[in-house]
DNA sequence: GGAAATCGGGAAAAGGTTTACATCGCGCTT
DNA sequence: AAGCGCGATGTAAACCTTTTCCCGATTTCC
């Protein structure tokens, strides 16, 4: 230890710790001892006493999606700012995986943050009463006291039923996300929306990602659309891709539109339709809800719409589109 | 504490924990107190005593990137397999950054991974003097016991050059990645290979993300260049779209190649030829690296040339090209 | 000038677990 | 039948800090 290095004992912990009144002449030969010797106090044995491990657990479904991956950047960023750190885990979209991931992680952290769990509502809440503190990205748990982070996914259905409905569209097919996903029955109560009314909404199951959406397209268009909207962008880009592959323009023939405004969405071709939500924000927004300071219940991000070449009028039927 | 439900107060450890020898009457008992409890050992007391806390640390320059995504997907659910976790830092691709994240990591892991760290020599050693254990993914530190794991790219990029010659393109632009990487370095050396030999090499300044593709473009078309291969995937397809915005059309009037392989690179249009590496693999590596059975030095991965549609014959100059 | 207040620093306890050591009882061997 | 050994359990120390309490000294105020 430091402390032979010098002087004293727990001098050495007010000088580096707390803003303890020690002398400035104390203090700096503290810190060039400490310095000399390379002294770094032990984690563990700070976490044991103070109770708080200045760690934040963060749980996603898939940490190679990217609307995930960015979020969960947008956390650590925020957490290394506020000198938190960050355990992560992923969870491959397994609701049971996610549960005990959960539940360990809210061991050693000072509290949880989920994005987007899969879990059911019961067990949720076992993690509630687990964790010291929890807030929930697009998730809500009800008459509890955990916050929550979420996007006003309907909101984002409606503007794009709205603006498919302005181009014409009538018979529009949407690619479900996983059934576990809260956020997914957020999207389907858009639909139910006065927006969606005129509107011929089929849904096909699919899922979240790239691979998923390249795989539901086929299914599709057994029920001819004239657009798709997608889950989220990732799962967009792998329709794009089979679309393609099939010989099909994309918005001449059908129109496409995803959810999220992925990074890549800008720079797919076309560039795709989409809700465009601030990931960065809602990173902002989760590590602010965590912080003891504020506890207001579920905070609302609104996106919002951003048209790119993947949407446009429907082929045909009726008059010629494109004047 | 669960001692009092019960009993003993050691034998809890016993049950619990080691594999040490208790009688199966006791061991229920102290199981049934535990449940009813809810008693968890604490994490702190356990790493503080046993000097190890199961946790390894994970460095990355940039959490949005899908690249590193994968990798740190592949290695946090090889660290959860074996019951480790995983504390993440994001760097924002500043040394300075990566080199504190990763000094500060060390107190707290049992050991770092450092994915293709952007600090110089010195700093990394100091890294490696910190940490317990420490493998590096796509970088090496000469004349020391740290394992690597790095991807081979310089033959990447000779095996770019050579399908590139093979198609008849002589000028190609290089979009560099960032110049603190090793790996830049090592797509660098591919080169001054025989297969680049008869090629003109023209590099210009990018960085590693898809924006920074983006912006690059339009300098390197200045060189007049048939074909552009680019620091990697991401970049590519930023630059995709940015000629694509420039009205000029992949491969036909451009050819365009990445490296790695993102997970999107399949699906952008046209698909993106560039070589291949396995994020999955690289992630099992490096923890395999990391677990003390293997102490091997560096870890050669190498990837392979996937073929898409974004390069072809370079237009016009000589024969028509499309037959 | 003396007493009280204040400030700086030391000793020690606490925090929760693991593990080495000691203890105790029982079965087996000779 | 007695001793020995092993298996099962309790006791206590150790892990490394932080923090409370307390004391000594210096300063300030009356």
């Amino acid at each position: 230890m430091a402390r032979l290095a010098e002087v004293s004992t727990a001098t050495v912990s007010r000088v580096l710790s707390g803003g303890k009144p020690v002398s400035p002449e104390v203090a700096d030969r503290v810190r060039v001892a400490a310095q000399d010797v390379g002294y770094r106090p032990n984690p563990a044995a700070q976490t044991l006493l103070r109770g708080s491990s200045r760690t934040v657990g963060v749980v996603v479904p898939d940490l190679g999606n990217p609307y995930f991956a960015e979020i969960l950047k947008g956390i650590a960023a925020e957490a290394a700012a506020d000198e938190h750190h960050t355990l992560v885990a992923g969870t491959e979209e397994d609701p049971e995986q996610e549960y005990r991931s959960a539940i360990e992680l809210a061991r050693w952290v000072d509290g949880l943050l989920l994005c987007a769990p899969r879990m059911s509502t019961p067990r949720l809440r076992e993690v509630a009463e687990a964790a010291r503190r929890l807030v929930l990205i697009n998730r809500v748990l009800r008459h509890s006291a955990v916050g929550s982070v979420v996007v006003d996914y309907h909101l984002g259905v409606r503007a794009l039923c709205e603006h498919l409905a302005s181009l014409g569209h009538k018979r529009i097919v949407y690619l479900q996300g996983p059934t576990a996903a809260w956020s997914d029955q957020q999207r389907q109560r858009g639909f139910r929306s006065p927006e969606a009314s005129g509107l011929t909404i089929i849904r096909v199951e699919c899922g979240s990602t790239l691979v998923d959406g390249r795989e539901a397209v086929d299914e599709a268009l057994t029920y001819q659309p004239t657009a798709i909207i997608c889950f989220n962008d990732h799962v967009a880009v792998g329709v794009l891709s089979r679309l393609r592959e099939l010989g099909l323009s994309v918005p001449a023939d059908i129109s496409v539109a995803g959810i999220d405004d992925a990074p890549m969405s800008a720079h797919t071709d076309p560039g795709l339709t989409t809700y465009a939500v601030s990931t960065v924000e809602l990173g902002r927004q989760a590590w602010e809800r965590f912080t003891p300071r504020v506890t207001t219940a579920t905070t609302h991000l609104q996106g919002e719409l951003v048209v790119r070449g993947s949407t446009a009028h429907p082929p045909r039927r009726g008059a010629r589109t494109s004047r």
